[in-house]
DNA sequence: GTCTAATCTTACGTTAACGTTAGATATTAG
DNA sequence: CTAATATCTAACGTTAACGTAAGATTAGAC
């Protein structure tokens, strides 16, 4: 079973122009038929879909080609045991920093949503003075909302 | 106390060229001293910080200027209450969106590395044919790596 | 006041990751 | 076989997020 470039892409919700560029990028070579139309497998999808998961994460496709390029550039099998586990060692640690920044983000903004929800009815504009209907401290009308994410007062 | 753009670019691992940058995409305005040198002060620092932990992140400075602004652009208080709020919500969800992906591609990821890792010592090169060193199909020397990524066999 | 380093504005340069178009060829339903 | 689509290659276009450079001005130590 193979498809032609359009059913793959439709299959992964991306583009035409996107797979090509991918295996201009050395990222993805599929079969060609007689008269050179791509055809792509099972394996060629399941490897597309990687790639797009690594991109959509932000990994740069230079980055993603050194990774799936590494048994192949590897000349014997031992020498691939050594490197292959190593490169992924070093993207899941990637990743593992990267959830890590994205809960601290998520603290933040939630933290920031409890402190902004309790203002409500009041119908004066938006002023740093502090406003007369609202005693809190935390209901001022502050005009640059990020200052508040994370001032803690 | 306050800081002039380098100084707050060393302090947020940054450079004077993407504060100034920011400043012209209307995420950050900072006061000016008499001779028009930028002044930032502790509030300016935090919000930087934010903005940063966001572009970081992956999103668009014109998402975070529309974060930013929210506040900015509502003319009452109890305006602000309604949408400041959704606001942060929706970015929330995108963030547990993205902590799901991530979590989900560190476990592809570590499943493959899991079952690489078991091939040792052998020093034939890598085919997809199969290993005569290497009994256990899954010590196969795929020539594309990736491809194992997702392939359970 | 002077000297040096930092900052200012303006403007053009750069790069990754595609989008878009054109004209030729291939595939396939009927 | 034919007509409608899809795919091919090659090339130029686009956008966000800065980098870099030039020439003028400011800040701050001495």
């Amino acid at each position: 079973m193979s498809y032609k470039i359009g059913e793959l892409a439709a299959q992964l919700g991306t583009t035409v122009r996107t797979i090509r560029y991918y295996e201009e990028a050395g990222l993805l070579t599929p079969l060609r038929s007689a008269g050179g139309t791509r055809l792509y497998n099972a394996l060629h999808l399941a490897r597309l879909q990687a790639i797009l998961a690594l991109a959509g994460q932000g990994f740069s496709l230079e980055a993603i080609r050194d990774l799936v390029q590494t048994r192949e550039q590897c000349r014997t099998g031992d020498e691939g045991s050594q490197r292959v586990p190593a490169r992924l060692d070093e993207v899941i640690a990637h990743i593992d920093h990267q959830l890590e920044d994205l809960q601290n983000l998520k603290q933040a903004l939630s933290a920031a949503r409890a402190r902004v929800k309790q203002c409500r009815g009041c119908r004066n504009p938006p002023t740093s003075e502090g406003c007369p209907e609202c005693p809190v401290r935390q209901h001022r009308h502050e005009s640059e909302m990020l200052n508040l994410l994370w001032d803690q007062e």
